[in-house]
DNA sequence: ATCAATTATATTGATATCAACGTTTCAGAT
DNA sequence: ATCTGAAACGTTGATATCAATATAATTGAT
C-alpha cells in the first residue's frame, strides 16, 4: 500500500561517501590494476607477487599461515597457487613431521623470477608513495593494518581460541626480532 | 654460475611492511567478508549492495559511469550484473536516444531490497568506525578516495582524451550541481 | 588401542576481476 | 552515400574470492 518503499538520494550520497569498504574496494582495485600492469612483463599479478615475496623466507610456510599473513581465505591460496605451480614457480612439500602440514618453498625459477620483479616493485611503489606525500602514507597503512587485523580478529573466530586481544604491532616489529614473518 | 639468484631476506620484510598495494587488498578482503557476512541474511554482498546503491539515483546512469565510479572495469561490471538482473532486482534499458548506451535501474523489488539493507550497514559501519577512532577514518577515507582517483587517471588512459586533470564530475552533476554521484 | 575432537587442506559452486578481442551504434569526413 | 574512427558494450579465458562441505592426519581422552 503505503510502502512506497524507495531510499532518500542523500541516504545514498552518504554511503557513497562514507563507506569505507566501498573506498578501500576502489582503491584495492586501482592498486591492482597498477601493480599488475607493471608487472605484466614479467607475467605476474599483484597478488602472484606478493603471495611469492611472503614464501622467501628461511624456512617454508605452511599453507595456513600464509593465508593468515594474507588475510586470505584458505581456499583462495589453494586456487591461488595453483597456477604458480603449473608454472614451476613455487614448490609443495608434505611436512615430514605433520603429514597435513604442506611447506610453500620457491623453486629456483621462483626465485629468480622475484628477484627479477623486486626493482619493479621498489619503483612503482615509490612512485605511488610519492603521489601520496601529502596524504601521509604512514598513517594510512597504519589503518589499513589495524583495519585487517581487528576485522579478522573478529572474524576468524572460526578457529576460535583466543584469538584478539594483540591490539599492537600488527605487522610489529619489522625490526625483526621476531625475525619470522607474521604475526606473534 | 655465481648467479646465486636469491633475495634477501630483509627485503621481503621491506615489501611486507610497506606495500600498500598489500595492505589495501589486506584491508579490502577483510572488510568485503564483514559486510558480506551481516548482508548475508539478505542475499547480497557488500559488491551488490554497492552496485545497487549505486543505481539510486534520480536518473539512470549508464554502465560506463557506474563502472569509472566503483573504479571497476567494465567487463567486471557487466558480470556483477548477471545475477542482479536474474534475480530481478536491476533493470537494464536501452536509451531511446542512443542505442549503444545502457540504463541501469532498480526494480521495485531491488528498491525494497536496498531500504532493508540500509540500516543494517549504518549498524555495521558505525561499528567499524567506532574501532578506527584512534586512527582519523576521515583521513584514512580521502587518502584512499585520493588513491583511486589518482591512480585510475593514470591507468584509464584507456580511453585516451584528456582524461587526469579534471579533479570533478566523474558523474556529471545531472541536476544537483554536486548532489548527483561522483566525487567531490 | 579406540574414539572423538581438532587441525590442515581440498573440492565445489558461486561471484569478482581483468585483458584481449569482437560487435553494434554513432558521428564526422569525404 | 560511404567510409573511418570512436564510443559503448559483450564474450571468452584466466585468475581471485569466499562459503559450504568433505577428507585425511593428528591429538587427546578414555
Amino acid at each position: 500500500m503505503s510502502s512506497k518503499t524507495s531510499l532518500p538520494f542523500q541516504m545514498t550520497l552518504q554511503v557513497k561517501d562514507a563507506c569505507l569498504c566501498l573506498h578501500a574496494q576502489r582503491a584495492a582495485r586501482a592498486l591492482a590494476r597498477c601493480f599488475d600492469e607493471v608487472f605484466r612483463p614479467l607475467g605476474l599479478t599483484n597478488g602472484q607477487f606478493s603471495l611469492m615475496m611472503s614464501l622467501n623466507r628461511p624456512s617454508p610456510p605452511i599453507m595456513g599461515q600464509v593465508a593468515e599473513l594474507l588475510s586470505m581465505n584458505r581456499t583462495t591460496l589453494t586456487a591461488a597457487l595453483k597456477p604458480l605451480i603449473k608454472r614451476g614457480l613455487v614448490i609443495v612439500q608434505i611436512d615430514s613431521e605433520d603429514r597435513r602440514k604442506q611447506r610453500l618453498a620457491l623453486s629456483s625459477a621462483g626465485m629468480s623470477l622475484l628477484v627479477e620483479a623486486y626493482p619493479v616493485w621498489v619503483k612503482t611503489h615509490g612512485e605511488i608513495e610519492a603521489l601520496l606525500r601529502d596524504h601521509d602514507p604512514d598513517a594510512l597503512r597504519r589503518a589499513l593494518a589495524f583495519l585487517s587485523f581487528r576485522l579478522d580478529s573478529m572474524i576468524l573466530s572460526e578457529s576460535s581460541s583466543v584469538a584478539a586481544s594483540q591490539p599492537e604491532g600488527t605487522l610489529g616489529a619489522s625490526t625483526h626480532e621476531s625475525s619470522d614473518l607474521g604475526r606473534a
